[in-house]
DNA sequence: ACCTGAACACCGTTCAAGT
DNA sequence: ACCTGAACACCGTTCAAGT
């Protein structure tokens, strides 16, 4: 706390530090409570400041999406079978997630297309292409993907405002749903590997169906 | 839109009116445009009339969620293979979403659980257990299929706002990305379409690796 | 070049008051 | 019982002004 600073004179702010305490305010009060002014008093600074650093709170949303994107996403390893890589595009973007929580709802609304992007997403797609898959199924696949690991993030981040469906809601009601809810609730990480399984299984059922080689 | 009314009498407002003057503003104008002043105004009564019939915001988005998934959800039919209700349920709620663009956003953040949705899900529960699989596979199957359909809408409400990934913004340095996109840009329907049949795909391949029958 | 302060047009929600 | 109006504590953003 405290960036001790001369009234009037240059705070010195960089959009780095912008983007930061963004980022950090947004994973510790909530997407929600980021607001322009809330983190300007953060940095210590006046609001309008920050405009000078970011279009507008759009612009800010987008840069920290780009700024997760940039911490989690790593190259594919060379050489790598084609599992390897989708399930370490969904090992990056789950571990970004879980450290930036406050990022996880803007994921889910905006697409980063960056040159760094691009180029990931371009090797990816040269590994899957050369295990066998027509390209555009390629890509289909690391939507697929990156939708699933989104997608059980917001639940997950839903489920902890709201109750989850767990055994004692349930009731005798509803005996198949006891029982799959039996040996306790079924946490994000379950579901997340499921869900990645399942779609591996049917990724190669499909590549023997008929890839284009 | 006049709905004539003498001050300070009854405007005769019920709970349904407003919930449906919620989401026909939400889907016309988007949820960030939802407020309760504006929804207020469209129903021509005083914003704190609302709280009458809703606790607060977070409780009209509830209500939301809840009414459009009511209107969506139908009972799978019996009888029916598990891929016929996978399926459905997929498409009921690809319809829902379609039909109320404006409650993709609340899907995403929050869960309905109401004694229609939990009977529903029991049914289903039901009909992939009596196909071979185990209770908590088939809860996160529902999961899976449930996750991957809002997922897909999100990424294409967020698509809207902002350009997609194709053929020309790529160029030449990425071509396989370039070959992915020469039949166009990969639509969400095609994206959800490619993501269930895989699903299901796979969900058949661990069925016969073994389920507990 | 970088930062500020007042201002504008909004929010959700409380509370006491009206009919 | 149902609805209102003023008030409070917030928003994002523009604009003219300061150093």
């Amino acid at each position: 706390m405290g960036r001790s600073r001369v009234q009037g004179k240059h705070a010195g702010l960089t959009r780095d530090q912008v983007l930061r305490a963004a980022v950090r305010l947004a994973d510790r009060d909530g997407v929600e409570a980021l607001s322009m002014r809330k983190l300007a008093r953060e940095l210590d600074v006046e609001a309008m400041t920050l405009y000078h650093h970011v279009r507008n709170k759009q612009g800010l949303e987008d840069a920290i999406v780009e700024y997760v994107l940039a911490e989690s996403l790593r190259p594919p390893p060379e050489p790598a079978g084609w599992q390897e890589v989708v399930a370490g595009h969904a090992a990056d973007l789950h571990r970004g997630l879980t450290q930036h929580p406050g990022a996880v709802l803007l994921f889910a609304t905006r697409t980063a297309v960056t040159p760094r992007t691009l180029a990931i997403l371009e090797q990816s797609l040269r590994v899957l292409r050369d295990a066998g898959f027509a390209p555009r199924t390629a890509l289909h696949l690391i939507y697929a993907v990156a939708g699933a690991v989104v997608g059980q993030h917001l639940a997950y981040a839903g489920e902890q405002a709201q109750p989850a469906v767990d055994a004692p809601a349930v009731g005798d009601d509803h005996p198949v749903l006891a029982a799959a809810l039996a040996d306790g609730p079924v946490t994000m990480e379950s579901r997340l590997d499921f869900t990645l399984t399942t779609l591996i299984a049917g990724f190669e059922a499909l590549r023997q169906g008929g890839g284009s080689r």
